[in-house]
DNA sequence: CGGTTTTGTGTGACTAGATCACTGATCGAA
DNA sequence: TTCGATCAGTGATCTAGTCACACAAAACCG
């Protein structure tokens, strides 16, 4: 009994699973296999459609779009505690498309089968729930994407990025990463740190950006 | 029976259904509503969630993204055989989305309230597969329309759309409606459209478009 | 009917962003 | 330490978005 709390206690990481009930935990915890992942695994991609839906308990997945020309952009990334559910969507695709999970950091995760999946959504509201709202997420994510590309200013989403993704006031990435990021070109984000720079905002070395004045930054975000 | 045959056989449109056993073609068509509404009626929008998820029978709705400065872009349309599924995930949604839904000419549909569509997720493996790969349609149709505006030139762009929505070589819209639609500013769209002119492959009136030589954009789209 | 308003379109000037074609700097490995 | 690969800087040029208009065709209306 210990054991299986123990091999199960996974599950409580997901807020909209923990209520689940006793019987249902088990067909979780018993079919579903706990995988670990290296970095820059890539978890489903154009041509590789995925057969489990990963339940994220470390680690993040980066979700991006590629296009033809190399560009690319960051559609969104999943975290611990969050699933990778647009791959249900991916695993009945009737239409490759050209977005491909990358795991970012190492993982682990829970994977499930379809099968067992499908057997969850059919026998539990609260799976289904989850799910559901998972997909809400994702799409919701998808809007904030399109509205950014589509509406903002590079320089207000550089600017968002930046405080958003730094550590510590830190941020390591390149220039060409940061347009992979936001679907742009390197020299368009060369352009803005430079500017950045010269208005004292931040300081720049090979492969990373120190922020000096977070406030600055945060301004012109909120724009 | 034969009236009840006369009631349900709009299931039968919607691929996917059609294979549904008989008990769940009832609960269908006893717990729905066939619904009529208007050209322009406000389906679902920011502050407006639905309670319902439709099943199109008769007209196409469109969903566009709106933004604060008053641009906006169309994301898709679904048309009839097709449902609003994203609708479901509005139902949950936590945060309020931005997209609105339109019905762009009159519709007829069948409006499933929130709960019979869970019962139907939870009780029909074939509803459930329904339900996903609609779900993966939409999600595709995103990942399509970021793709476009991150990386695709306006102009082609354009004669792609001119291409797919004109009917019998006249496409009737303004040069503000297409802009709408692809996310962009009136005069953009303008300056092309002069451009498509002196290029001969469309005439202009106000508010059409008259396609001229549809070979010339259809090699531009094709790019 | 003529006059006013609304709606649709044309255009020049300017800014932002993307693309191209380079240069030089820095780092790591042979 | 030399070489190749990666990272960053920059001018020129093109495409797209913004602003501020002018003007014409339809719609409305007394």
């Amino acid at each position: 009994m210990t054991a299986a709390a123990a091999k199960d206690d996974w599950i409580d990481r997901f807020e909209g699973l923990s209520k689940l009930e006793p019987r249902l935990r088990d067909v979780l915890t018993t079919r579903s296999q706990l995988v670990r992942l290296p970095e820059d695994t890539v978890i489903f991609g154009p041509g590789k459609s995925p057969d489990h839906l990963l339940l994220l308990l470390q680690g993040t997945v980066r979700v991006q779009q590629l296009a033809e020309n190399g560009r690319e952009v960051v559609l969104y990334r999943a975290t611990a505690g969050e699933s990778c559910v647009l791959t249900t969507a991916c695993m009945l695709a009737y239409e490759d498309h050209a977005a491909e999970g990358i795991a970012e950091t190492e993982i682990v995760a829970a994977a499930i089968p379809r099968g067992v999946f499908d057997d969850l959504v059919a026998s539990s509201k609260d799976f289904r729930n989850f799910v559901f709202r998972a997909y809400s997420r994702r799409i919701t994510d998808l809007f904030h994407v399109i509205e950014d590309i589509a509406f903002r200013r590079m320089d207000i989403r550089l600017a968002q990025k930046i405080v958003e993704r730094a550590d510590h006031g830190v941020l390591k990435a390149t220039h060409a990463q940061l347009a992979a990021e936001l679907g742009t070109a390197r020299e368009v984000i060369s352009r803005q740190l430079a500017e950045f720079q010269r208005r004292g905002w931040i300081a720049q070395s090979r492969g990373a950006i120190e922020i000096l004045d977070g406030a600055g930054l945060r301004q012109l975000a909120a724009t």
